[in-house]
DNA sequence: GTATCGATGATCT
DNA sequence: GATCATCGATACC
């Protein structure tokens, strides 16, 4: 379990608290290792715009799961925190470590270090679709389970949006080999050293 | 290695 | 009717 309170600090505090943190649902997962922060006055927000029927579990209480399809075909896991309404943080990338075998069924043909490197991907090694969708993270089929120790952490911008491109609360395991795709120094990413 | 493009459908204007 | 918090295939270099 994530310690109480964990989930109801700044959007990006916990965005980045929450790489290196394991990821389960059904016992499928491994380490989060990518995330991004997303908040209610962010114009690149699913919130941004204020309540809809697709957005409903990001203004629900923190501790629940907001997943939307995306581009028609893919899945998105966010996870619903922060101190206000509106805001999640979207798991974009996990180190896969935890039944390998199942994820490698879902996810076809495809090599390891890309079974869980982006949002669909990972929804997809971990069958996380529609019905996921307002369930809490607390309880099966979701297991949080914080980070041990330290870890070094990049900031940088977002992957794949327009609006709000220059908001730092892109998170990653500095060096994960698991990532959608690079941490670039060039594009602004930095590196935190975290306790 | 990078660049570009099509799939595919809900959501919102 | 336009816009996507994406992915995989293809064509190059």
């Amino acid at each position: 379990m994530l310690p109480p309170g964990f989930l109801l600090r700044p959007v990006p505090l916990v965005a980045r608290d929450l790489i290196g943190a394991t990821l389960l649902v059904d016992g499928v997962g491994g380490l989060v290792v990518e995330t991004e922060a997303y908040d209610r006055h962010d114009p690149a927000s699913h919130s941004a715009a204020g309540p809809t029927a697709r957005n409903a579990a990001m203004f629900g209480p923190p501790g629940h799961a907001y997943v939307y399809r995306s581009y028609g075909l893919h899945w998105c896991l966010n996870l619903v925190c922060g101190e206000a309404p509106g805001a999640a943080v979207l798991i974009r990338a996990i180190e896969p470590l935890r039944d390998l075998p199942v994820m490698r069924a879902r996810r076809g043909l495809v090599a390891d270090r890309v079974l869980c490197s982006g949002p669909g991907r990972l929804c997809q090694a971990l069958g996380v679709d529609l019905a996921l969708d307002g369930a809490r993270l607390d309880a099966p089929p979701f297991l949080l389970l914080p980070r041990t120790g330290a870890a070094d952490v990049t900031a940088g911008p977002r992957i794949g949006i327009t609006r709000g491109a220059a908001t730092p609360w892109r998170f990653c395991l500095a060096g994960s080999q698991f990532l959608s795709r690079p941490a670039d120094r060039a594009r602004g990413s930095v590196i935190l050293p975290v306790k």
